[in-house]
DNA sequence: AGCACGCCGACT
DNA sequence: GTCGGCGTGCTC
């Protein structure tokens, strides 16, 4: 007996286990661990990952495998363990860990279908359906929903005439294109070239092409370099001098560009001891986490690439993760630069084809580094020799969604399997992480000091109570505008950072305070003045711009807060000569957008980059001289612990953005809130202070370092029930776990509600609990009845996102 | 998640 | 006496 063991795609607490199946004898060389098959599953097909061949099975009415989705298995044997463990570090089901791991093109989808069995059966039909097989033998059951006869087939289907048909369908199709080859040898070829009628002109080009380049061409390639048409080399084909066929290609995002080849550049003394032991852990396979911290601008991609380059000599892998990195197409210049096309690149600007065919250069061993956002972390690679994680602190590696995993956590993982070293770079690594290289559990490389010296920018803080008490209304500074003008005149650009999109952050009624909200979630509603609508951040919900308040009618409305196209705007009234160019979520949504305006912006066609967070990294343009932080208060008030930090590592991003190069940066920070360590730290770009200071807040208050935190959030439509599930929750759990731990809450959410579904969490905090994952897990599954039922229950081992 | 099975109220 | 509501439990 041949027995595959199954999980299967089904998102439930009870179907979180393996289901075993028959192999049937014309699969048993085929399938193996890894692959994906077609399984029955009750009435239904369905998707499945093996897990296990084996010889036998406890079960006694096994079904067949219906076929494998696969020839060769999509996940390795290491990419299946790091999936139970995946499953287990964050309570998350196993098919959702085997599904991360994979592109979005490797998900079935589903499809339902009746068909007649039989053409004589028809008469027998009852009349109002038989109309649906006219045409055709098979009616799809979306066609049959919305002509509510549902209940007419179910009968007719249990009567026997027809059939219910599930089928899984693949989501993507490789790309082919047609090649054309030559069906006979050069000789050959010579011959017929002068038996071919005196006319056939077109013809004649085409068969003497390939006698001077006896090779296959793609088809278009062809048509376009001979100026022909298709139906010339149809007539080829036809005549048995030509053949045609498909070839798999793959879609190559890059494929339009060319990348400058570079070559390693010396390095320096700081660069080079940090390189060493990077290097000795690579030759010795040893399995080390290192903490590179260099200030901006130190050259850390540098000792990347060398790294990488050892790795590559050895005829292994390397994982690089960038934060997003659509955001920064320098980075993937470099290193496509450095390595070529055995460079794969993974983020979420490629299209789901694009994604599966980077994927499966990577899978079959044509590319040897991957540079990709967070999920790049699972490249189906066989032998890593290293795994860098650059700008190590970015919240973005935590995916917060199931599977809530961190990438960081992973490449340790996957790193200690591979026995190399896992590379973590920042200019302001997150505490915890610098808390573990201080300790010793991860070893501290330091870059100090600026490539060729450069001084870090000097940087100034603005108090703009200050200014207000000056007179100064406006929302620049007298200072941060003089330079601004100042730097117009040199020719000189500057970036300008708000880390607020949209226009107004809320409009509020001047008579009676009344604040537009969000009618499905409890949050303000944020003014976009290029379609006049009020929008909501979190559901999207969108609205006209109301003419009088609501609740009093009053017709004086004010727009609050400060968003980017509010700076726009007001720009364009002050500095009406000045190029500015606006990037944020709303102006880059565009695919290609982002790196166009950044190009834009490099060649000198604007005198003012403005944005949110997504200017404050990878950008590295020689001209700019100036940096404007306009409010760098904005994210230290958020109901999260680690405001501070966040606040700090921004403004030091940003901050680096300037006088990279030859001429001198200046940066200029405006706040309500200057003696705030965390800003004025960051106008020192002090770390180790900020460090020094910010652990002292974290252990009074029992904050990760000190602790791990886990965050549950319960959510349903009805407000008693979230709470009185959120408050037995609590109460079990406080009653399993030791003294030691805390448990905090219930308490509503910070967003009380969010898409008509109110919020209630708990917090966690613990050292070391033995029976945590175990309590957790009795939670959901005490719950599993409500879950079925509309009830979520989020479990985020340390969680990023507070709200 | 789907779906079948099964047990109580309003209809022919 | 039947149709159909959705609560419950199962899928190798």
């Amino acid at each position: 007996m041949n027995v595959a063991s199954v999980i299967v795609d089904v998102i439930t607490k009870q179907t979180d286990k393996t289901f075993d199946y028959l192999i049937p004898d014309k699969w048993l060389n085929t399938i193996q661990p890894g692959m994906r098959v077609i399984v029955p599953f009750g009435p239904r097909r369905i998707q499945g990952f093996v897990t296990e061949v084996k010889k036998h099975s406890d079960i006694h009415a096994l079904k067949e495998i219906i076929e494998p989705m696969d020839l060769v298995p999509v996940l390795t044997d290491e990419l299946l363990q790091l999936g139970n463990w995946l499953a287990e570090n964050t309570l998350c089901f196993k098919i959702s860990a085997f599904q991360v791991m994979l592109p979005a093109a490797f998900k079935a989808k589903y499809g339902k279908k009746i068909k007649l069995l039989s053409r004589e059966n028809i008469e027998i039909l009852p009349k109002e359906i038989r109309p649906f097989f006219e045409k055709s033998e098979t009616v799809s059951w979306e066609d049959i929903a919305k002509n509510e006869h549902i209940t007419l087939f179910q009968k007719e289907a249990a009567r026997g005439t027809v059939e219910v048909i599930y089928e899984v369908k693949e989501r993507l199709k490789k790309k082919k294109v047609k090649y054309i080859s030559p069906a006979h040898s050069i000789e050959i070829l010579i011959e017929q070239l002068k038996l071919l009628q005196k006319n056939a002109l077109k013809q004649k080009i085409v068969l003497a092409y390939f006698i001077d380049h006896f090779e296959p061409v793609e088809l278009q390639k062809l048509l376009a370099r001979l100026d022909v048409s298709q139906a010339t080399v149809k007539s080829l084909i036809k005549k048995g001098l030509l053949t045609e066929k498909y070839v798999e290609v793959y879609r190559d995002p890059y494929k339009d560009r060319t990348f400058a080849k570079t070559v390693p550049l010396p390095l320096t003394v700081e660069q080079l001891n940090a390189v060493k032991p990077i290097h000795q852990s690579i030759e010795q396979e040893i399995n080390r986490v290192f903490l590179l911290f260099g200030v901006t601008g130190s050259g850390k991609t540098e000792v990347y690439l060398q790294s990488i380059q050892k790795v590559l000599a050895k005829g292994k892998e390397a994982i690089v993760l960038v934060p997003e990195i659509s955001l920064t197409p320098q980075m993937v210049k470099r290193f496509k630069g450095r390595f070529g096309d055995e460079v794969a690149v993974l983020h979420s600007g490629l299209s789901a084809g694009e994604k599966y065919d980077e994927w499966r250069k990577i899978q079959r061993g044509e590319a040897k580094v991957v540079v990709g956002a967070r999920s790049a972390i699972f490249a189906p690679f066989k032998n890593i020799g290293i795994i860098i994680i650059d700008e190590e602190h970015e919240t973005s590696y935590k995916q917060e969604e199931n599977p809530r995993y961190h990438a960081r956590d992973v490449a340790i993982e996957r790193a200690k399997f591979h026995n190399c070293p896992v590379v973590l770079g920042s200019a302001t690594p997150s505490l915890e992480t610098f808390a573990r290289a201080k300790k010793g559990v991860y070893q501290l490389l330091t870059l100090a000091k600026r490539m060729n010296n450069q001084a870090l920018p000097a940087v100034e803080i603005i108090d703009m109570r200050e200014e207000l008490r000056a007179g100064n209304r406006s929302m620049f500074s007298r200072l941060l505008f003089e330079k601004l003008t100042d730097r117009l005149e040199k020719k000189e650009q500057t970036v300008l950072f708000l880390n607020k999109r949209g226009h107004s952050s809320f409009v509020i009624c001047r008579d009676c305070g009344y604040v537009l909200n969000c009618p499905h979630c409890d949050i303000s509603l944020t003014y976009h003045r290029f379609n006049q609508q009020m929008k909501c951040h979190y559901c999207g919900f969108e609205t006209s711009v109301p003419t009088k308040c609501p609740e009093c009618s009053s017709k004086h409305i004010r727009y609050f807060g400060t968003g980017t196209q509010k700076v726009e705007e007001e720009l364009g009234k002050l500095l009406p000569e000045a190029r500015v160019i606006r990037m944020d979520v709303d102006t880059t949504s565009r695919k290609g957008a982002h790196e166009r305006l950044l190009d834009n912006f490099q060649r000198g066609k604007g005198d003012i980059l403005l944005g949110t967070q997504m200017i404050a990294k990878g950008l590295d343009f020689p001209n700019i001289t100036l940096v404007g932080v306009l409010s760098a208060d904005t994210m230290l008030h958020l109901p999260d612990f680690r405001s501070s930090e966040k606040t700090f590592q921004l403004l030091t991003q940003v901050s680096g953005r300037a006088g990279r190069h030859k001429l001198p940066g200046e940066v200029i920070i405006q706040t309500y809130t200057p003696e705030h360590y965390s800003i004025k730290l960051a106008g020192n770009q002090d770390f180790n202070r900020f460090y020094e200071q910010e652990m002292v807040v974290r252990k009074i208050h029992k904050y990760p370092p000190f602790y791990f935190i886990v965050m549950l959030t319960v959510s349903h439509e009805q407000l008693m029930k979230v709470i009185s599930v959120t408050g037995k929750i609590a109460e079990f759990i406080r009653a399993r776990l030791s003294n030691n731990a805390i448990v905090l809450g219930p308490v509503a959410s910070p967003i009380q509600r969010i898409n008509n579904r109110y919020r209630y969490q708990c917090l966690i905090k613990y050292k070391q609990e033995q029976n945590l994952s175990q309590t957790l897990k009795a939670v959901l599954d005490h719950y599993q009845h409500d879950i079925a039922n509309g009830l979520t229950i989020s479990v985020d081992m340390n969680p990023y996102i507070m709200m």
